[in-house]
RNA sequence: GGUACCUUAGCUCAGUCGGUAGAGCAACAGACUGAAAAUCUGUGUGUCCCUGGUUCGAUUCCUGGAGGUACCA
Protein backbone atom coordinates (compact mmCIF):
# COMPACT_ATOMS: atom_id res chain seq x y z
CA UNK A 1 0.00 0.00 0.00
CA UNK A 2 2.45 2.42 0.83
CA UNK A 3 4.76 1.40 -1.49
CA UNK A 4 2.90 3.10 -4.62
CA UNK A 5 4.05 6.22 -3.38
CA UNK A 6 7.63 5.16 -4.12
CA UNK A 7 7.15 3.33 -7.49
CA UNK A 8 8.93 5.40 -10.21
CA UNK A 9 8.73 6.53 -13.83
CA UNK A 10 12.02 7.88 -15.16
CA UNK A 11 11.57 9.46 -18.37
CA UNK A 12 14.71 10.14 -20.60
CA UNK A 13 14.15 12.25 -23.61
CA UNK A 14 15.87 14.02 -26.32
CA UNK A 15 17.07 14.30 -29.83
CA UNK A 16 18.04 11.60 -31.77
CA UNK A 17 21.79 10.53 -31.55
CA UNK A 18 22.52 12.58 -28.38
CA UNK A 19 23.00 9.59 -26.23
CA UNK A 20 19.86 8.55 -24.45
CA UNK A 21 20.45 4.68 -24.93
CA UNK A 22 23.88 4.84 -23.30
CA UNK A 23 22.01 6.72 -20.69
CA UNK A 24 19.23 4.79 -19.86
CA UNK A 25 21.66 1.89 -20.11
CA UNK A 26 23.46 3.51 -17.17
CA UNK A 27 20.76 4.22 -14.89
CA UNK A 28 18.85 0.68 -15.27
CA UNK A 29 22.19 -0.70 -14.25
CA UNK A 30 22.63 1.52 -11.16
CA UNK A 31 18.76 1.07 -9.76
CA UNK A 32 18.58 -2.83 -11.35
CA UNK A 33 15.26 -1.89 -13.03
CA UNK A 34 14.02 -2.62 -16.63
CA UNK A 35 14.22 -0.09 -19.96
CA UNK A 36 10.65 0.35 -22.05
CA UNK A 37 11.41 2.01 -25.36
CA UNK A 38 9.41 5.03 -26.54
CA UNK A 39 10.89 4.78 -30.21
CA UNK A 40 8.38 4.72 -32.92
CA UNK A 41 10.33 3.13 -35.25
CA UNK A 42 13.17 0.85 -32.99
CA UNK A 43 9.33 -1.04 -32.10
CA UNK A 44 9.81 -2.63 -35.72
CA UNK A 45 11.68 -5.92 -36.24
CA UNK A 46 12.90 -5.88 -39.25
CA UNK A 47 15.00 -2.18 -39.19
CA UNK A 48 17.81 -2.40 -36.63
CA UNK A 49 20.92 -0.56 -38.07
CA UNK A 50 18.72 2.48 -39.05
CA UNK A 51 17.27 2.58 -36.18
CA UNK A 52 20.25 3.11 -34.12
CA UNK A 53 19.07 0.09 -31.11
CA UNK A 54 20.87 -0.58 -28.35
CA UNK A 55 23.26 -3.10 -29.23
CA UNK A 56 22.61 -6.39 -28.09
CA UNK A 57 25.01 -6.80 -25.25
CA UNK A 58 22.64 -4.10 -23.50
CA UNK A 59 19.99 -6.01 -24.67
CA UNK A 60 20.98 -8.91 -22.84
CA UNK A 61 22.12 -7.02 -19.77
CA UNK A 62 18.81 -5.39 -19.11
CA UNK A 63 15.40 -6.18 -20.07
CA UNK A 64 14.30 -3.46 -22.94
CA UNK A 65 10.73 -3.71 -24.12
CA UNK A 66 9.05 -2.54 -27.15
CA UNK A 67 12.01 -3.12 -29.53
CA UNK A 68 11.74 -5.60 -31.88
CA UNK A 69 8.23 -5.61 -30.83
CA UNK A 70 6.10 -5.80 -33.92
CA UNK A 71 6.60 -6.51 -37.89
CA UNK A 72 6.97 -3.67 -40.35
CA UNK A 73 3.67 -5.64 -41.67
CA UNK A 74 1.66 -4.65 -39.07
CA UNK A 75 0.14 -1.50 -38.47
CA UNK A 76 1.10 0.79 -34.89
CA UNK A 77 0.80 4.08 -33.66
CA UNK A 78 0.91 6.07 -30.92
CA UNK A 79 -2.54 4.80 -29.34
CA UNK A 80 -1.61 1.45 -29.41
CA UNK A 81 2.17 2.37 -27.53
CA UNK A 82 0.70 4.00 -24.90
CA UNK A 83 -1.42 1.34 -23.62
CA UNK A 84 0.42 -1.37 -23.60
CA UNK A 85 3.52 0.35 -22.50
CA UNK A 86 1.37 1.35 -19.46
CA UNK A 87 0.23 -2.23 -18.68
CA UNK A 88 3.63 -3.10 -19.11
CA UNK A 89 4.74 -0.14 -16.57
CA UNK A 90 1.81 -1.43 -14.29
CA UNK A 91 3.26 -4.64 -14.58
CA UNK A 92 7.34 -3.91 -13.71
CA UNK A 93 6.05 -2.02 -10.66
CA UNK A 94 4.36 -4.79 -8.90
CA UNK A 95 8.44 -6.55 -8.78
CA UNK A 96 10.22 -3.50 -8.62
CA UNK A 97 10.02 0.47 -7.80
CA UNK A 98 11.36 1.68 -10.85
CA UNK A 99 10.86 1.47 -14.72
CA UNK A 100 12.62 4.01 -17.10
CA UNK A 101 11.02 4.97 -20.42
CA UNK A 102 13.57 6.34 -23.16
CA UNK A 103 13.14 7.59 -26.39
CA UNK A 104 12.79 10.46 -29.04
CA UNK A 105 9.13 10.20 -30.20
CA UNK A 106 7.22 13.07 -28.29
CA UNK A 107 4.06 11.78 -29.26
CA UNK A 108 4.59 8.20 -27.90
CA UNK A 109 5.86 9.57 -24.45
CA UNK A 110 2.58 12.06 -24.49
CA UNK A 111 0.88 8.94 -24.86
CA UNK A 112 2.09 7.23 -21.76
CA UNK A 113 2.51 10.44 -20.03
CA UNK A 114 -0.89 12.22 -20.29
CA UNK A 115 -2.97 9.46 -22.74
CA UNK A 116 -4.71 10.50 -25.39
CA UNK A 117 -8.56 10.32 -25.83
CA UNK A 118 -10.01 7.15 -26.47
CA UNK A 119 -11.30 6.85 -30.12
CA UNK A 120 -12.44 3.55 -31.96
CA UNK A 121 -9.90 1.84 -34.26
CA UNK A 122 -10.51 2.32 -37.78
CA UNK A 123 -10.78 -0.41 -40.73
CA UNK A 124 -7.62 0.68 -42.49
CA UNK A 125 -9.67 0.53 -45.89
CA UNK A 126 -11.26 3.63 -44.50
CA UNK A 127 -7.87 5.46 -44.68
CA UNK A 128 -7.53 4.11 -47.69
CA UNK A 129 -10.96 5.42 -49.46
CA UNK A 130 -9.86 8.90 -47.94
CA UNK A 131 -6.40 8.58 -49.13
CA UNK A 132 -7.42 8.14 -52.28
CA UNK A 133 -10.66 10.75 -52.09
CA UNK A 134 -7.10 13.11 -51.28
CA UNK A 135 -5.64 12.18 -54.24
CA UNK A 136 -8.04 12.80 -56.57
CA UNK A 137 -9.83 15.74 -54.93
CA UNK A 138 -7.35 17.75 -53.14
CA UNK A 139 -6.81 19.24 -49.81
CA UNK A 140 -9.55 21.88 -50.82
CA UNK A 141 -12.30 19.10 -50.84
CA UNK A 142 -11.16 17.80 -47.97
CA UNK A 143 -11.04 20.93 -46.02
CA UNK A 144 -14.70 21.62 -47.42
CA UNK A 145 -15.70 18.16 -45.88
CA UNK A 146 -14.83 18.40 -42.52
CA UNK A 147 -15.63 21.98 -42.45
CA UNK A 148 -19.26 20.73 -42.81
CA UNK A 149 -19.15 17.73 -40.73
CA UNK A 150 -17.06 19.08 -37.95
CA UNK A 151 -16.96 22.99 -37.68
CA UNK A 152 -15.47 22.83 -34.17
CA UNK A 153 -12.81 21.16 -34.75
CA UNK A 154 -12.11 22.68 -38.15
CA UNK A 155 -11.61 25.76 -36.58
CA UNK A 156 -9.37 24.62 -34.23
CA UNK A 157 -6.59 22.16 -36.50
CA UNK A 158 -4.31 23.59 -39.29
CA UNK A 159 -6.01 22.88 -42.08
CA UNK A 160 -3.28 23.11 -44.63
CA UNK A 161 -2.11 19.29 -43.07
CA UNK A 162 -3.18 16.72 -45.48
CA UNK A 163 -2.77 13.87 -42.40
CA UNK A 164 -4.65 15.86 -39.59
CA UNK A 165 -7.63 16.23 -42.11
CA UNK A 166 -7.87 12.69 -43.19
CA UNK A 167 -7.14 12.01 -39.61
CA UNK A 168 -10.46 13.56 -38.70
CA UNK A 169 -12.53 12.74 -41.62
CA UNK A 170 -11.74 8.78 -40.85
CA UNK A 171 -13.02 9.07 -37.49
CA UNK A 172 -16.47 11.19 -38.93
CA UNK A 173 -16.26 8.24 -41.21
CA UNK A 174 -16.06 5.78 -39.18
CA UNK A 175 -18.17 6.48 -36.32
CA UNK A 176 -20.81 9.04 -38.01
CA UNK A 177 -19.69 11.50 -35.25
CA UNK A 178 -17.86 14.24 -34.96
CA UNK A 179 -13.72 13.98 -34.12
CA UNK A 180 -14.42 16.79 -32.00
CA UNK A 181 -16.98 14.66 -29.35
CA UNK A 182 -14.38 12.46 -28.67
CA UNK A 183 -11.97 15.08 -27.52
CA UNK A 184 -12.81 14.85 -23.34
CA UNK A 185 -9.88 13.65 -22.16
CA UNK A 186 -9.72 13.56 -18.61
CA UNK A 187 -6.74 14.21 -16.63
CA UNK A 188 -4.92 10.86 -16.34
CA UNK A 189 -3.72 9.35 -12.64
CA UNK A 190 -1.17 7.23 -12.74
CA UNK A 191 -0.43 4.95 -9.24
CA UNK A 192 3.55 6.20 -9.36
CA UNK A 193 5.13 9.25 -9.82
CA UNK A 194 7.00 10.31 -12.93
CA UNK A 195 10.38 12.26 -13.33
CA UNK A 196 11.24 13.61 -16.87
CA UNK A 197 14.58 14.44 -17.87
CA UNK A 198 15.50 15.87 -21.30
CA UNK A 199 18.65 15.72 -22.52
CA UNK A 200 20.51 18.53 -23.94
CA UNK A 201 23.94 19.69 -25.80
CA UNK A 202 24.99 22.45 -28.09
CA UNK A 203 24.05 22.20 -31.82
CA UNK A 204 27.13 21.64 -33.21
CA UNK A 205 27.97 18.62 -31.07
CA UNK A 206 25.12 17.21 -31.90
CA UNK A 207 25.30 18.07 -35.68
CA UNK A 208 28.50 16.17 -35.16
CA UNK A 209 27.35 13.28 -33.11
CA UNK A 210 24.85 12.66 -36.01
CA UNK A 211 27.33 12.30 -38.66
CA UNK A 212 29.43 10.32 -37.13
CA UNK A 213 26.40 7.93 -36.26
CA UNK A 214 25.45 8.01 -39.99
CA UNK A 215 28.61 6.99 -41.24
CA UNK A 216 28.90 4.38 -38.24
CA UNK A 217 25.66 2.98 -39.84
CA UNK A 218 26.86 2.68 -42.68
CA UNK A 219 29.67 0.92 -41.61
CA UNK A 220 27.69 -1.31 -39.73
CA UNK A 221 25.79 -2.29 -43.47
CA UNK A 222 22.16 0.07 -43.32
CA UNK A 223 23.22 0.07 -47.19
CA UNK A 224 22.00 -4.10 -46.88
CA UNK A 225 19.52 -4.27 -44.06
CA UNK A 226 17.86 -1.25 -46.85
CA UNK A 227 18.43 -3.21 -50.23
CA UNK A 228 16.60 -6.35 -48.15
CA UNK A 229 13.45 -3.77 -47.14
CA UNK A 230 13.39 -2.23 -50.91
CA UNK A 231 11.00 -4.56 -51.49
CA UNK A 232 8.29 -3.12 -48.95
CA UNK A 233 8.81 0.29 -48.89
CA UNK A 234 5.55 1.00 -49.25
CA UNK A 235 5.18 0.54 -45.83
CA UNK A 236 5.02 3.59 -43.16
CA UNK A 237 7.03 2.08 -41.30
CA UNK A 238 10.04 2.49 -43.70
CA UNK A 239 8.97 5.91 -44.62
CA UNK A 240 11.69 6.72 -42.39
CA UNK A 241 14.99 8.76 -42.22
CA UNK A 242 18.12 6.10 -43.35
CA UNK A 243 15.78 4.35 -45.50
CA UNK A 244 13.47 6.44 -47.69
CA UNK A 245 17.23 7.90 -49.36
CA UNK A 246 18.65 4.74 -49.46
CA UNK A 247 14.88 3.62 -52.05
CA UNK A 248 16.20 6.64 -53.94
CA UNK A 249 19.89 5.35 -54.72
CA UNK A 250 18.50 1.73 -55.57
CA UNK A 251 15.81 3.33 -57.75
CA UNK A 252 18.86 5.35 -59.22
CA UNK A 253 17.53 9.00 -58.66
CA UNK A 254 20.75 9.84 -56.33
CA UNK A 255 24.02 8.37 -55.78
CA UNK A 256 25.62 6.67 -52.42
CA UNK A 257 27.15 10.19 -51.50
CA UNK A 258 24.08 11.70 -52.03
CA UNK A 259 22.07 9.71 -50.24
CA UNK A 260 24.26 9.92 -47.44
CA UNK A 261 24.41 13.53 -47.47
CA UNK A 262 20.21 13.48 -47.29
CA UNK A 263 20.64 11.34 -44.41
CA UNK A 264 23.14 13.55 -42.21
CA UNK A 265 20.72 16.41 -43.63
CA UNK A 266 17.19 14.88 -42.59
CA UNK A 267 18.37 13.40 -39.46
CA UNK A 268 19.59 17.09 -38.31
CA UNK A 269 16.08 18.46 -39.63
CA UNK A 270 14.27 15.13 -37.27
CA UNK A 271 16.49 16.32 -34.52
CA UNK A 272 15.58 19.58 -34.51
CA UNK A 273 11.76 19.00 -34.47
CA UNK A 274 12.21 16.87 -31.45
CA UNK A 275 13.99 19.72 -29.63
CA UNK A 276 11.24 22.52 -30.44
CA UNK A 277 8.96 19.33 -29.41
CA UNK A 278 11.03 18.61 -26.20
CA UNK A 279 11.75 22.22 -24.88
CA UNK A 280 8.02 22.92 -24.93
CA UNK A 281 7.29 20.16 -22.67
CA UNK A 282 8.00 22.23 -19.36
CA UNK A 283 7.46 19.16 -17.16
CA UNK A 284 11.19 17.58 -18.08
CA UNK A 285 14.15 18.84 -16.23
CA UNK A 286 17.10 19.74 -18.58
CA UNK A 287 20.36 17.50 -18.61
CA UNK A 288 23.70 18.58 -20.09
CA UNK A 289 24.96 15.77 -21.46
CA UNK A 290 28.03 16.93 -22.20
CA UNK A 291 29.59 15.28 -19.11
CA UNK A 292 27.87 11.85 -19.58
CA UNK A 293 29.10 10.62 -15.77
CA UNK A 294 27.92 13.64 -14.44
CA UNK A 295 24.55 13.59 -15.92
CA UNK A 296 24.22 9.92 -14.82
CA UNK A 297 25.18 10.78 -11.12
CA UNK A 298 22.36 14.04 -11.27
CA UNK A 299 19.79 11.33 -12.77
CA UNK A 300 20.50 8.86 -10.05
CA UNK A 301 20.80 11.10 -7.10
CA UNK A 302 17.40 12.65 -7.82
CA UNK A 303 15.55 9.74 -8.30
CA UNK A 304 16.93 8.26 -5.12
CA UNK A 305 16.06 11.32 -3.23
C1' G B 1 42.89 29.71 -81.97
C1' G B 2 37.51 30.58 -84.01
C1' U B 3 32.12 30.59 -83.23
C1' A B 4 27.82 30.23 -80.06
C1' C B 5 25.89 30.26 -75.31
C1' C B 6 26.40 30.99 -70.04
C1' U B 7 28.03 33.85 -65.20
C1' U B 8 21.83 36.46 -60.42
C1' A B 9 20.79 33.89 -52.75
C1' G B 10 24.83 28.59 -49.46
C1' C B 11 23.18 25.19 -54.10
C1' U B 12 20.08 24.58 -58.85
C1' C B 13 18.02 28.16 -61.71
C1' A B 14 13.75 32.02 -63.14
C1' G B 15 13.45 37.23 -64.23
C1' U B 16 13.78 42.49 -65.12
C1' C B 17 10.70 45.30 -73.23
C1' G B 18 16.39 50.03 -68.57
C1' G B 19 13.44 52.22 -62.52
C1' U B 20 18.78 47.79 -57.76
C1' A B 21 15.23 41.23 -58.06
C1' G B 22 12.36 36.02 -57.15
C1' A B 23 11.26 30.10 -57.03
C1' G B 24 12.70 25.25 -55.29
C1' C B 25 16.17 23.12 -52.01
C1' A B 26 19.35 24.23 -47.85
C1' A B 27 19.52 27.32 -43.25
C1' C B 28 16.83 29.25 -39.13
C1' A B 29 12.20 29.42 -36.24
C1' G B 30 7.45 27.20 -35.10
C1' A B 31 2.99 23.74 -34.92
C1' C B 32 1.49 18.87 -34.06
C1' U B 33 -4.33 13.67 -29.97
C1' G B 34 -3.49 6.77 -33.31
C1' A B 35 1.08 8.00 -40.20
C1' A B 36 4.94 11.35 -35.30
C1' A B 37 12.18 9.33 -37.86
C1' A B 38 5.46 11.11 -40.15
C1' U B 39 2.94 15.59 -41.64
C1' C B 40 2.38 20.84 -41.87
C1' U B 41 3.53 26.39 -41.27
C1' G B 42 6.54 30.93 -41.10
C1' U B 43 11.25 33.97 -42.08
C1' G B 44 15.47 36.05 -44.75
C1' U B 45 19.44 35.44 -47.39
C1' G B 46 22.27 39.27 -52.92
C1' U B 47 28.79 44.21 -55.00
C1' C B 48 22.68 40.40 -60.23
C1' C B 49 31.45 38.17 -62.58
C1' C B 50 34.84 42.69 -63.44
C1' U B 51 35.79 47.20 -66.39
C1' G B 52 34.57 51.36 -69.27
C1' G B 53 30.53 53.61 -72.27
C1' U B 54 25.31 55.25 -73.57
C1' U B 55 21.45 57.08 -70.13
C1' C B 56 18.28 61.23 -65.32
C1' G B 57 18.99 56.01 -64.05
C1' A B 58 22.43 49.76 -66.12
C1' U B 59 21.86 43.53 -63.03
C1' U B 60 19.28 44.38 -67.89
C1' C B 61 21.80 47.72 -73.89
C1' C B 62 27.01 48.44 -76.09
C1' U B 63 32.91 47.94 -75.74
C1' G B 64 36.80 45.31 -73.52
C1' G B 65 38.37 41.59 -69.97
C1' A B 66 38.04 37.06 -66.64
C1' G B 67 35.95 32.25 -65.76
C1' G B 68 32.85 28.16 -67.60
C1' U B 69 30.16 24.91 -71.31
C1' A B 70 29.42 23.12 -76.28
C1' C B 71 30.81 22.78 -81.25
C1' C B 72 34.50 23.76 -85.11
C1' A B 73 39.71 23.74 -86.04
Amino acid sequence: MLNNIEKKLIVIAGPTAIGKTDLAFQIAKQLNCAIISADSRQVFKETTIGTAKPSSAYLNEIPHYFINHVSIHQPYNAGLFGQEALNKINYLHQTNNYVIIVGGSGLYINAVLHGLDEFIEVPIQIRENLNATYKTHGLVYLQEQLKKLDPIYFKKIDIQNPQRMLRALEIITHTNKSYSSFLNKKQLQHPFKIQSYVLETDRENLYNRINVRVDCMINEGIVEEAQQLFQYKHCNALNTVGYKELFQYFDKNISIDQAILLIKQHTRQYAKRQITWFTHQNTFTKVLIDDAKKALELVVKQVNS
